[in-house]
DNA sequence: AATGAATGAGCTTTCATTCAT
DNA sequence: AATGAATGAAAGCTCATTCAT
């Protein structure tokens, strides 16, 4: 059924191609009605984050995201409300799979700074697999912004668990608690940034140099131990 | 020419409407032609600031914009070649303002903490001034990544200048010269999020809180100062 | 079969929800596959009579009707050739109700004017009973223009019936028989605009005034009698 | 300008044709531009009149209607706010035609029969000259329920203040004031049901037939004067 | 230089119908 | 016989851009 499709029928325009590289062969594996119904559903949520990586939130129509997954437009409206249906389930979805990723990674710290150390490489470690992620992440503030803000709130509140519990071991002796959630945004918002600059900067997709890790761990442990030169 | 406009005819949807409080009186100024010239690309550029600052780059189509402006459809492509053109001239023009408002606010610090303190509250004044401005920049990064990108380096290169100089004067013992490029970018990324946070956090527009920027300050001064404690 | 179905996965707007207070019971009676064929066909005309008498027949989907039926959307093709078939069978499987019921309720008429009297009634009688009857049939002008103009033919035979009797017990001697034909349809119209206006006039489901029936019933019976005043 | 559009680019099927007779020459005449704006809003609402008549509203698309009109699809909607909006406008231009007609045609009757009677030959010399009106005024009661009222409304009121100063005057002793509403819609009803049966009844355009107006008006005639045989 | 009507490609969404299960 | 996912044509509508005035 699927082989019957040709994808040379296509009219949209090809200026900003999206790859097909990864594309899952949905069509093989599943028997059963409900699983082939995940299949097709995953598989729009596939392309979906394929194609809104690659030309964003605005461009990705329909009628792309559909033509990647191999549906047609219809097929779409049996599994997604609308388009921003479909938007705004994708960042949800990756952020599950982003923090999956960096809980299993920063196992074992023993003080924040380790913690952090290893959360700080799993979240690069992430981008370097899944590098439409970090588009999608950025462009859901305008897009997408419930979805938004809940990942941000969930991200910030695991950084704060983190940040309390190591302040109550006696870790951050210069800062009250009620500094630790300014100080979470600012680690967030730095990955952000060295990830714009040192991975996406210039337009190619580049694993973090290690040495711009070593200066934001130095950084970091210079700021959270908190002790002035006299 | 403006007194003909009837601005009942717009069939444009006011769901969102477009404040027009701040409008510039254009036709009273310039006589020569070239006054006028700027007059009318500066009202649209204006224009424009407003309409994408409150309802996004992906709203802002050429009938709001000349709506707000006063000026026929037509008119603007007088002036700015494309939709795209005015998008991309939008935060550079913005850019160069918000450059202007915090160098002549951080002068005479007279190490690189007072210089960033100044200019770190030079940058929220001036988003509580033009509460558009942080909108534009944001979603710059979709909509018009070259400037985007030339913001970016602008700013970074300006903090690369003042922690070199600190450096040459013996600031930051603990770090070498080519540490420095990632710390800019850690302490842009920092205000970015902190307003993203503090000052939009709620859909409202709040000035930062004192005690974030206090938390800030210590941050960054213990993470430069770098000292461990023994 | 039915119990399997669950109504909540629908995504219908259910803006102009469809009354399922009647719903026939078809799971229960007919054994043979006769039988059930014909409950489920008959289950369908039934859902499709709701719907088209609630949004009409232009917002009578398939997925509408087959919802209200609890029957999958594929099954409808099963009985029906296509939505315009079932649109068609519509008006004339509500058409014969009315025409029994009518039958029935005008039986004894010693006149032609008892006997529309009593005719008049028992089709006011009718919609009373089935309100969706009158949309069915006035849109069917459009939507079902055959079935229409049927229905017309119909109707229209069985007053020129009447009539003619009537005419040949020398009721309307100021007529002629070739006349009745446009009297028997200016009955039918008074009766159709009549229901428009004291009816469905404002939206909501009326009866007849009793005072519009006297009224009627004084017209036709100067119109037929036929003296004029000296 | 309208010379360069070809009409053989349409990919309407033509299952229905839409007759392109009687297309007005939009593009020679006017010269201002207010001129030709009203000249193209009135070529769309002739194109749409004549598309509602010939293949109903439901199927009245913007694509046919502009089609028809020689201009392009976005042109539409800088006339009209949507395609109900020209839908609700039909009728009304239309009917303010018919009354104008009617109006034109049945001065001076000395009584109230046979005011009626040129006001009931107007109506079909108008539906003789504008074949298209009445499957716009019929299908209007589904797809433009408002300006159908509003077309029903006028109508009677305007037959009620006739039928009441007939009254004043004698002419009907045998009603009762309040009973002349009823009359008007019997009226109206009639004149509707003659045309579906004689003007349009088997496809084709025919003239009403002499001797059914000749019986109406009898009828009309007996009903009002109201004298029973003894 | 200013105008604003005209354009048409492109968008999201609906829905009758088909067909493998 | 029943299912419901898949299909794709067609709909209404938007909007950046053009161009005659």
């Amino acid at each position: 059924m699927f082989e019957k499709l040709k994808p040379s029928q296509s009219r949209l325009p090809r200026s900003h191609p999206v790859s097909k590289s990864k594309a899952p062969n949905p069509w093989r594996a599943g028997r059963s009605r409900k699983e082939k119904s995940l299949l097709v559903r995953n598989n729009l949520l596939w392309a979906a984050a394929q194609v809104v990586g690659e030309v964003g939130y605005e461009a990705a129509s329909i009628a792309r995201i559909t033509e990647l997954a191999n549906v047609a437009q219809g097929t779409f409206y049996n599994y997604f409300e609308s388009r921003q249906d479909i938007l705004d389930t994708l960042l949800p979805s990756l952020g599950k799979k982003m923090l999956e990723h960096i809980r299993n990674k920063s196992l074992g710290g023993c003080n924040f700074a380790e913690l952090e150390e290893r959360s700080f490489l799993a979240f690069f470690e992430f981008i370097d697999n899944e590098p439409h992620f970090f588009r999608i992440l950025n462009e859901a503030e305008s897009f997408a912004p419930t979805a938004h803000k809940m990942h941000f709130d969930a991200i910030s509140e695991r950084y704060l668990r983190f940040l309390k519990r190591s302040f109550e071991n006696g870790e951050f002796p210069n800062y009250k608690p009620e500094e630790l959630e300014a100080i979470s945004f600012m680690l967030m918002a730095t990955r952000s940034y060295l990830a714009i600059r040192y991975v996406y900067g210039d337009g190619q997709h580049h694993h973090l140099p290690e040495n711009v890790s070593k200066t934001y761990m130095k950084f970091v442990r210079f700021g959270l131990e908190g002790v002035k030169r006299e």
